[in-house]
DNA sequence: CCGCATCTAGTACATATGGACTATGGCTTC
DNA sequence: GAAGCCATAGTCCATATGTACTAGATGCGG
């Protein structure tokens, strides 16, 4: 643990909220050479105060954590004086979380199930100003990109659709009529190539479109 | 790093298909007096096969991994001959992923963001033939239990309607009719206290009882 | 054997939904 | 200013859905 300091290695920043996360990145990437973990952080608060003091290169952070959740610290970070390079390490992917996330400002996008050699490489590059996105995620992005994403209001409604709200409740809930609800409806199950409201709710949940109630 | 094999050691077994959580689990649990991590594996497959070569003491598990899931190799160690004692340690907590974790005999159930004295106080638990659930985790699955649970057949025809089946597909596809199928889905409706088939879906998702789409 | 739950099937009726349109006003973009 | 997108609102109509019942067959535990 007593990795010297050096003034060319790369310090980086873990930022999540399970122990076991921070304990092995910490301990995979202590060993390698070049590489320095000078802190970890257990929330997005936390992050930015560390971020602060420790003046980062690397930012290594989940997206998913109490509190300020990750691509909120990733907006805030890039409001600083010093911002770090970014790299999302996180567990599962949704297409809307990965869009949300880049466009929010990270250089990189990995799994958690990325193997030790490839996070390595991820942090090198990010770090040295280059992008880190792995092929298959670059394809779930594009092909959101191609979908012709939702509107504001077809996202508001869609998100009352996944709650089991009928036409007219939504439409009373956003003062709008019944029938405009329905167009909005419409609307989304043919953007999203489904064919009811239910599957479109399964599938705005499936693709991360909307947050599921707590 | 160099542990002595001490006989009264707990030798713990990891499973788990995350790189970066089976590094933190060993570094976290070797420096640990009393506890020895005797074996990583990535697949439920190579867990069985390290299981018979280590014959481990406790399996510290996730349910999720590719090819065999966790509860599939729960119940693939209760029928070899020396079972090691069993903890899940997953990172979301669906009522239903845990109230099968624990019908297939796993022992304790823990969350990836649990600290790390809690899941060592688990290991030592298990071992010695005690359960270990989390007040928070068996409130769940209190909750579960006390819900009324679907039956087969709802449960199957609720899995349609999360992939969005009308009635009249359902009841082809199963080979009943249609009012059949529309009699079940009013008992789900019913027992899962929602208002309506799409509802019925997203509380499907959220709760766990059916497995996402691919 | 009785009672109970489940799966099956049906009827009847009110309401919700989806599809295919038209149309208007506001707003941005070229 | 023309073109386009968006949110709004409407009509018509076929179909899907939900509710409230009844009821036969099966199987299981007491």
């Amino acid at each position: 643990m007593a990795t010297a300091k050096i003034a060319s290695d790369i310090r980086i920043l873990l930022v999540d909220d399970h122990p076991v996360v921070r304990a092995g990145l910490g301990s995979m990437l202590s060993t390698i050479a070049g590489l320095a973990v000078c802190g970890a952080a257990s929330t997005g608060e936390e992050a930015l105060q560390l971020i602060e003091l420790e003046r980062p290169d690397v930012l290594l952070l989940d997206l998913r954590m109490p509190g300020m959740t990750g691509i909120e610290l990733l907006k805030a970070i890039r409001t600083k004086p010093f911002p770090p390079r970014t790299l999302v390490l996180t567990s599962y992917e949704s297409d809307e979380e990965i869009y949300r996330a880049i466009e929010a400002g990270a250089q990189g996008y990995l799994l958690k199930s990325t193997p030790q050699a490839e996070i390595v490489a991820a942090i090198q590059a990010v770090h040295s100003g280059r992008h880190h996105i792995p092929p298959r995620i670059a394809a779930r992005l594009a092909e959101r990109m191609v979908r012709s994403a939702l509107t504001q209001r077809e996202l508001e409604i869609l998100e009352m659709v996944v709650r089991g709200l009928t036409n007219k409740q939504i439409g009373h809930a956003l003062r709008i009529s019944e029938n405009t609800a329905r167009n909005h409806i419409n609307s989304i199950i043919r953007k999203l190539d489904v064919s009811g409201r239910t599957e479109a709710a399964t599938a705005a949940i499936q693709q991360g479109l909307v947050r599921m109630p707590d």
